[in-house]
DNA sequence: GCTCATGAGTTGTATAGTACAACTTATAGA
DNA sequence: TCTATAAGTTGTACTATACAACTCATGAGC
C-alpha cells in the first residue's frame, strides 16, 4: 500500500520515543469520542465525562471542570447546563460565597454513570485482558505523571 | 457486562486499575485539542494529525486515516481536501488500482510539519523532562499496546 | 456606606469537527 | 455485460469549542 519504513521501537532515541508518545496519543484522542459515543449514546461524551468527574471527586464548581479539562468556562457552563436540564446534576450555591455553585450528580446522574461505566469499563477490560497487573498500574503511574496528577 | 471477562480475586482490583487509566486517558484527551490549539495555530488539530500520520507512513490513502483513527470518510474526506487546498498534501491516483488516491506531504506540507513538530516536541520533551529513558519506553510501548498496533 | 476589582457564570456569535445518508465512479468478478 | 464492492464527495444537521461582552455576588480600600 505505502512505503513504510520499518523502525523498530528499541532502536529510537529519545526524541523519537517522545514523539511516538505523542503520536500513539494522538491515535488515543483520536478514537476515544467514537468510542464514548458507541459505548453511551444517551450522553455527548463530554457531558458524560463531565459528569462522571463530579461523581468521581465528589462534587466541584463549574471553573473546576473547566481547569482540569483545560475548556473556557462558556464551554463548560454550557455543558452544565445541559446536565442539569437532563436531571442529572444539581446546583446549589457555593458555602465559599461569590458567585459559585456546587455541581452534585443527582440520583439519576448516578445511575446513568452506573450504566454507562459498567459497559465502558467492561469494554477496558476486554482491551486490558492480557495485561499483567503490573503493566496495568504501570500505565496508569505513567499517564497520571504525564498528566500532572 | 461481558461474561468472558474471567472473575478473580484479583479483580476488583483490576478494574479500579482500569477505571483510574480510563480517567487519565480521558482528561489527556480532553486536553489535547487546546494544547495542539496552541502549539499550532496555523492548522487545526486534526488537519495537522493527518499530516503527520501521513508523513509518518510515508503516504496512504483517505480510508486508511479514517481506519486508525475511527472517522467517518467523510470527515477524513474534508479535512483531506482542506489540507490539498493548502497545498500541504497532493493526490495521485492509487497503484493497485480502484478509486483509491495516495496522499503525499508535500514540500510545504513538510515544512509546516516540521516547524510544528519541532515546537510539538519541544512542548513534550518539557513535560517527559524529568522521566527517564526506561520511563519514556515502557511508556511508549503500552500506549502502542493499547492502541491495539 | 460607596466604589471598584475580582471571580463565577451566562449568552451571542462564529467556526471546527463529526456522523449519516445519498450520491458518483472506478475496478474486479460472475 | 452486469453487478457488487470499495473509495471518495457532497448535503445536512448537530456538537464542541473559543472569544468577547455581559451579569452578579463578594470583599477591599477609602
Amino acid at each position: 500500500m505505502s512505503a513504510k519504513i520499518p523502525v523498530s521501537p528499541d532502536t529510537r532515541t529519545d526524541t523519537d520515543v517522545a514523539a511516538e508518545v505523542q503520536r500513539q496519543l494522538t491515535v488515543f484522542a483520536r478514537r476515544i469520542r467514537t468510542q464514548s459515543a458507541q459505548l453511551h449514546p444517551q450522553l455527548p461524551f463530554v457531558a458524560y465525562s463531565m459528569l462522571s468527574e463530579i461523581d468521581a471527586v465528589g462534587g466541584c464548581r463549574a471553573v473546576d471542570l473547566a481547569h482540569l479539562y483545560r475548556l473556557d468556562k462558556s464551554t463548560v457552563s454550557r455543558q452544565v447546563g445541559d446536565l442539569e436540564r437532563r436531571g442529572l446534576v444539581s446546583r446549589s450555591p457555593d458555602p465559599a460565597g461569590g458567585r459559585g455553585q456546587v455541581l452534585q450528580v443527582t440520583g439519576a446522574g448516578a445511575e446513568l454513570l452506573d450504566d454507562a461505566g459498567r459497559r465502558q469499563r467492561a469494554e477496558l477490560e476486554l482491551r486490558l485482558a492480557d495485561w499483567t497487573d503490573d503493566d496495568r498500574q504501570h500505565f496508569a503511574r505513567l499517564l497520571r505523571r504525564y498528566n500532572g496528577d
